[in-house]
DNA sequence: CTTTGTCCATAAAACCTTTCATTTTACTTC
DNA sequence: GAAGTAAAATGAAAGGTTTTATGGACAAAG
């Protein structure tokens, strides 16, 4: 069933069954209905393969995230396939994995695919070296190339993020000012916006003459959910001697291995030890207490990078670079002011 | 730059050329390397709208699930796009949310976008009454489609479950056997799986004339992540005397809900009350004790699933129900005999 | 030297839609 | 009634690939 078999059988030509399918501008209500009617009664509905040949698009856009299973991930690619949806897109998703060279071929592979846009969903896409850059330059000749949680100044590339560096800086603030001073900062991750993290972890220490050593930020480089690995790190410094009454961690989970190694080491939280995670996920309630954490705005942020896109498929003018603020949710993990204290 | 100037620089035809790009079957080795010389050289790629038109197909697999920032759906996704992918697919995600218009909508989507197959994660796809599952029996006369935790019986359908019934039986017996009689079930669904698993508890409960009455079921109707709504959810029914020292949840985060009542309540785990969750996820690690669940071994039915999928696409003749058992994993929320503790 | 068969390259058709340039129709106005 | 204009409808080309039927070349065999 084609669209000559429609025009045929409704007695009109391919153009004008194209135009009632379409713009529908200069068709007469009469001739429109009539074709409406052969169409419905045929059930026909246009070639996808086809249509994408002559309008050269699909209303594709490709998401690439490293781990879509990811709690975090997971809830952005959700938000942003509801919105692509809801504006007529649709997305093609692909897990790349943390590789560099796995992550190229996707993008080659989105490419070839013609799709109309590529999100990159987590801050892990963007490196320091402009050479391993390269490949999201490369993409963004040929499509708008959009960033969640990462930045990259370059053309066709536009980039959403929260301010991480603040938030975090805040957090470490305010751990300060309720009597928590030896902090450590806890994380798994080089990405961009991990090290923006740490960077206003260590300047909000540095601030307050707090700031011992490298020791102070701890790297935890096994599996992303192994809550015991990351527990069991805490421990050795622990039993090394290290001093910290507050962990500061760069997600949630990394957070919980902090509260499973206070139970593990005998601390009580918070009297013996603070801890922030970061996301303000699901895992914030699955502890006792419940774990004060980061809430960065994932849903605004989502939202305002489809709107963005959208925009820029539009051919309009859009902002390169949109940062919201985030927010400090303290809860039982954290001797918070009562002012602060929320759900 | 097409297919013809490729055919131009390199002398030969653009049959030749398609053949060098596709079977390759019958052009001499001189002329295939000239010919990739070309296409190498002028960075060329096919259209992939021109190739779908001409072939009728893209390679692409639609994914349906309800919410893909659901712990175990993401998990499933990520599994099922990875593979895909190895195979030579790529994939389009729809979030459907839960609601049967919004699912039919989305599959008609993906049949308009021409997929070469569908794949529905998660069980709440398949209803009770079968005109509600006509849209699957539709979608099914275009093209394959796959059931992941879920079965149903047409053309043109295959699916690959766990055998809930039986773990969640196996769960019930060994909590009997363990000494707790009184044991409380706890969903928040009446999904296909969900169902299966509310019938291995009431059977294992009936065999031991263990099963009361119906409130030993409990429904929870709240927000999928409230973990302190489903605690509520329990504390209102001890509050009005109902007994229990067990309960068997349909999920992990209904599971995490029970922890966290046990403790709202004062009750010790596993001494007052056994918990036994559902999915084996993450959230297992993140309670005190860790928590008991069962695996569903999720990898391995999605990698099954591929392999159906890929058999079918072939042309293969494939089963159209593949069942593998789950296993009840023994953690601190339960009193397991020492053979059956593990990490 | 001719014939036969194999292997490979070629041209043309098929896939289906969109869109531009054009023609036809209908309507208004003098 | 003719001319001019705006709206409606059409025809044909373009978009780029795959594939089939056809034809040509070359090697081996008679």
């Amino acid at each position: 069933m084609t669209i000559y078999d429609i025009s045929e059988k409704a007695g009109v030509s391919i153009a004008t069954v194209s135009r009632v399918l379409n713009g529908s501008s200069n068709v007469s209500e009469k001739t429109k209905q009539k074709v409406l009617d052969v169409i419905n009664q045929c059930e026909y509905t246009p070639n996808a393969f086809a249509r994408g040949l002559g309008l050269n698009t699909m209303k594709t856009i490709g998401i690439m995230c490293a781990d879509s299973s990811d709690l975090y991930l997971a809830k952005a690619i959700y938000y942003i396939e509801q919105k692509l949806r809801a504006n007529g897109y649709d997305s093609i998703l692909c897990c790349t994995g943390y590789g560099l060279e796995s992550k190229k071929s996707c993008m080659n592979l989105l490419i070839t695919k013609k799709v109309d846009g590529i999100i990159l969903v987590g801050s892990n896409f963007v490196y320091d070296k402009d050479t391993e850059n390269r490949y999201i330059l490369d993409a963004a000749a040929q499509v708008p190339v959009m960033l969640l949680n990462a930045a990259l100044e370059a053309p066709n590339v536009y980039s959403i993020l929260s301010d991480d560096f603040s938030s975090v800086y805040e957090a470490t603030v305010q751990l300060i000012q309720s009597g928590v001073e030896d902090i450590l900062y806890f994380t798994n991750s080089t990405s961009y916006s991990s090290k923006k993290k740490m960077a206003g972890y260590r300047s909000a220490m540095e601030s307050q003459k707090l700031f011992r050593n490298n020791s102070m930020i701890q790297f935890y480089q096994g599996s992303h959910e192994d809550i015991h690995a990351m527990s069991e790190h805490l421990m050795k410094l622990y039993q090394k001697g290290l001093q910290f009454h507050g962990i500061i961690a760069s997600d949630d989970c990394l957070a919980m291995g902090a509260v499973r190694f206070a139970l593990n080491a005998g601390l009580s939280i918070p009297r013996d030890l603070c801890v922030i995670g970061y996301n303000n996920s699901l895992l914030v309630h699955c502890c006792e207490p419940e774990m004060s954490s980061i809430d960065n705005k994932l849903e605004t942020l989502c939202q305002s990078l489809i709107l963005t896109l959208m925009g820029v498929l539009g051919g309009r003018e859009m902002p390169k670079q949109t940062v919201f603020s985030g927010e400090v949710v303290h809860r039982g993990t954290t001797l918070a002011s009562s002012r602060d204290c929320q759900k």
